[in-house]
DNA sequence: CGGGAACCGGAAGGCGTCTTCCACTTCGGC
DNA sequence: GCCGAAGTGGAAGACGCCTTCCGGTTCCCG
C-alpha cells in the first residue's frame, strides 16, 4: 500500500521547488485565482509537470500554505512565553493579521477549509488550546475583557480577510488600523452581544 | 439618439419584474455567483428574455441593488435628524451592517465598483457629506473619538464583508458582535495608527 | 379579427479554466 | 556509453459560464 517515491530525481526535485517558489509568490501577490497554466509558465515547466507533483490545484495551494500555517502557530506558542500575557496577546493578533495582509492568498487558503490536510487540523487544535490559555492569562491581568472568547479571533481574522480583499497596497495600513480598533475594543468593558458559535476555522462557508 | 421604449408590453413588463424579484432573492441568499441560466429558469423565462432587459450581468446586478443603495443613503440622512448624534451614528452603523449581513450579494455588489451607474455615485457623494456632518456632531458630544475619520466606515464595511463571506446563518450574529466591538472602539480614546487614505468606495480592489 | 411588431425559449458560439494523455527527452546506475 | 525508468511539454478533453442568434409565439392597435 502506497507511499510515494520520496526519492525524486534531482531535476524533478529542482522543478518541484521552482514551482513551489513561484506559486508562493504568485499566490501572495495576486491571490489564488491564478490559472495553473500561468504558474507552470512562470516556473518554466509544462502543466503536466505541475500536475504530476501536485495532483490538483488544491494540493498545490495546501502545500504552499502549509508552512505559513506553521509559522502562524509558532507565533502563538511563542506568545505563551511572554511574561506579559496581554502583550503576548497583542503580538499574536498583530503578527497574524499582518501575515494575512501581506499575503493575498493567505485568507482565501485559510478560509478554503482543508478537506484533507490532517496535519494542519492537528496544528490548529494545538494552536486553539494555546490561544485559550493565553486569553485566560490575559484576562487575569485585567487588560483583556472578561467576555472575550477565542472565537472572537476568528471574527477578527474574517474581518481582516475582508480588508485584505480590497486594494493590495492599502491592505497593510488598513489592516493595522483594524487591529488597533479591535485591540482597543478588547480592552474596553462595555456591553456586547453574545458570542457567535463559530468553530475556530470550520463553520466558515 | 435613442432612449429605450419605456413602454413595455404588459407581458414583457411582468417578466421583467419577475426576473428582478427572483434575482434579488437569489443574490441575497446565494451571492452574485449565480449563473444567468439559473436566474432565468427560476423566473420561468428563457435566457434571451433576461438578456433583452438587462444587456449584461452587471446591468442586472446594478438594477437589483440600486434600491438597496437608496435605502442605505436614506438611513444616513434619517440619522441626521436624531437629536442625539452619537445614537444616530450607532444606528447608521448597525443598520447598514445588518443590511450587508442579511444580503449575501450586497457586499460583492458594493465593492464591485460601478463603472457606469452615475446616479449611484451621486447618491454616494451626498451620503458621504452627510456622514461627515454626522461624525462632526458625534465628536462634539464627546462620545465619538476625535481621530475617527469617515473612511473608517469603509474599513468597517469591508471588515463586515469578510464576516458575511462566511457561513450564511451565523453571519447576522457575527456581524452584530463585530459592530459592537467597533462601536466600543469608536468610543475609546487609546492610540491608533494613522488613518488609511481610502476613498469612500473607490480605491477598493 | 387580422396583421405586424414586440417578445419569447432554447440551442449554439466563444472563452477561460482545470485536468488528462501521449510521444519524446533526460537522468543515473551499470 | 547504454538502457530503462522517471520525467517532460504541449495539445486536447471536459466543464461551466456569459452572451448571441433564430424560428416560432403572443400581444395590441385599428
Amino acid at each position: 500500500m502506497a507511499g510515494e517515491p520520496t526519492q525524486l530525481r534531482v531535476d524533478a526535485l529542482a522543478n518541484r521547488n521552482r514551482v513551489l517558489a513561484v506559486a508562493r509568490e504568485v499566490f501572495a501577490t495576486e491571490g489564488l485565482d491564478v490559472p495553473m497554466t500561468a504558474i507552470a509558465r512562470r516556473a518554466g515547466v509544462g502543466v503536466a509537470t505541475l500536475y504530476r507533483r501536485f495532483p490538483t490545484k488544491d494540493a498545490l495551494v495546501t502545500a504552499v500554505f502549509a508552512e505559513q500555517f506553521a509559522s502562524c502557530t509558532s507565533v502563538v506558542h511563542d506568545a505563551l512565553d511572554d511574561p506579559d500575557p496581554w502583550r503576548g496577546f497583542c503580538v499574536v493578533v498583530s503578527r497574524v493579521c499582518a501575515m494575512q495582509a501581506a499575503d493575498r492568498g493567505f485568507s482565501a487558503a485559510f478560509l478554503a477549509a482543508f478537506p484533507d490536510a490532517l496535519p494542519v487540523a492537528r496544528e490548529q487544535a494545538r494552536a486553539e488550546e494555546a490561544l485559550t490559555e493565553l486569553a485566560r492569562r490575559a484576562k487575569a491581568t485585567g487588560r483583556l475583557r472578561a467576555d472575550f472568547v477565542v472565537d472572537d479571533l476568528v471574527l477578527l481574522l474574517m474581518a481582516n480577510g475582508g480588508i485584505v480583499a480590497g486594494s493590495a497596497e492599502a491592505a497593510l495600513a488598513a489592516s493595522r488600523r483594524l487591529v488597533a480598533y479591535f485591540l482597543q475594543a478588547f480592552q474596553a468593558d462595555g456591553p456586547l452581544p453574545p458570542a457567535t458559535p463559530l468553530g475556530l476555522a470550520d463553520a466558515l462557508r
